[in-house]
DNA sequence: AAGACGAAAGTGGTTGA
DNA sequence: TCAACAACTTTCGTCTT
């Protein structure tokens, strides 16, 4: 049992009992639950067959921020043990419940429906694990700063997912998150530059590389074509033609002039579509990138063939 | 006829006084 | 707080294949 705690701070009882399995401290005589959460500090035993792991095993599920209370928790009276006791002290315990009950309302509650929203966007646009734990991070660190209020629960969502999505350079757009959570993309927008400067995330201007998979395989376009587009964009990024413009438009003109280069050429409507962006803006690059990187007859050659 | 191209005007957001 | 500004979009007419 922990070292420093001896007495209940609230009925000053001595009793205290150590639930090992349930790493929790509760007092005997008033039900305080002193401590949770704690910390195993039994020996560490190694477990040579099924019986005695069953015994031994001490650890539970993994702790993540995808849970509200990461997994952890307590709840009063959960397994029925409130109904052995008799009369008094039952009563107290029904107390008890629901006083957790309220006392976790504000923040928990909003945590477990705003995780499971999370959950939905993020399978939604089929993110990866570990950027769901990011932005279940993201979105409870938010929560406690009390961030959430005064906005959507859901913006403050897709924010985070926003955010997670960036750091872990699995860039989606903000059109692609708003359409998956029904938040209008200037919304999330603000919402993620807040979240982001509040909790100083630092998070780098995102890569057009990291777009070009993604656009590639909607596109249906071949693995060739693709390194093509990623060399083009690593020249253009050289020639510095890639700082301060969207960073799909530079990914989508990379992909189209690398189309045309491997003759799978694809339309400019076809890959803007895709990209989410206009036909126009893949001009633009794309008159910049055979400018500067002088590609004309890299395609003439590739026309003939 | 479809796609590519370019001009011109409009939009939303950033920046600097 | 406001105006200037850059990037991007929308729209539309013209040219190319």
């Amino acid at each position: 049992m922990s070292e420093y705690i001896k007495k209940c701070p609230d009925c000053g009882s001595i009793n205290l009992i150590l639930h090992k399995d349930k790493g929790e401290v509760i007092c005997k005589d008033c039900g305080l639950v002193i401590e949770d959460r704690m910390v195993d500090f039994g020996q560490e035993w190694r477990e040579f067959d099924a019986d005695q792991a069953t015994k031994k095993r001490r650890t539970g599920a993994p702790i993540t921020w995808t849970k509200y209370d990461q997994g952890l928790g307590t709840d009063v009276g959960q397994k029925g043990d409130l109904y052995k006791l008799a009369g008094k002290s039952r009563n107290k315990f029904f107390r008890l419940r629901k006083w957790q009950y309220r006392i976790s309302t504000a923040i928990e509650r909003n945590l477990k429906l705003a995780l499971s929203e999370l959950k939905r966007v993020a399978s939604f646009l089929k993110l990866p694990k570990s950027v769901e734990e990011e932005a279940a991070r993201i979105y409870t660190l938010a929560v406690q700063r009390g961030l959430v209020r005064g906005r959507s629960m859901e913006s403050v969502v897709a924010g985070a997912l926003y955010a997670a999505c960036r750091r872990h350079e699995v860039p989606r757009t903000l059109d692609e998150l708003s359409e998956s959570s029904g938040i209008d993309k200037k919304e999330i927008g603000r919402t993620y530059r807040f979240i982001t400067r509040e909790l100083g995330i630092r998070i780098l201007p995102s890569n057009p590389v990291d777009y070009l998979p993604r656009f590639a395989s909607s596109l249906k376009l071949s693995a060739e074509t693709q390194s093509r587009a990623v060399e083009i964009l690593q020249l253009a990024q050289k020639s510095e033609l890639t700082s301060g413009r969207g960073p799909t438009g530079i990914a989508a003109a990379a992909l189209y002039v690398a189309a045309l280069i491997n003759n799978e050429k694809r339309t400019q409507r076809e890959v803007a579509d895709i990209a989410g962006i206009t036909e126009v803006t893949i001009r633009n690059r794309y008159k910049e990138l055979i400018k500067k990187l002088d590609l004309h007859e890299t395609i003439k050659k590739a026309k003939k063939d």
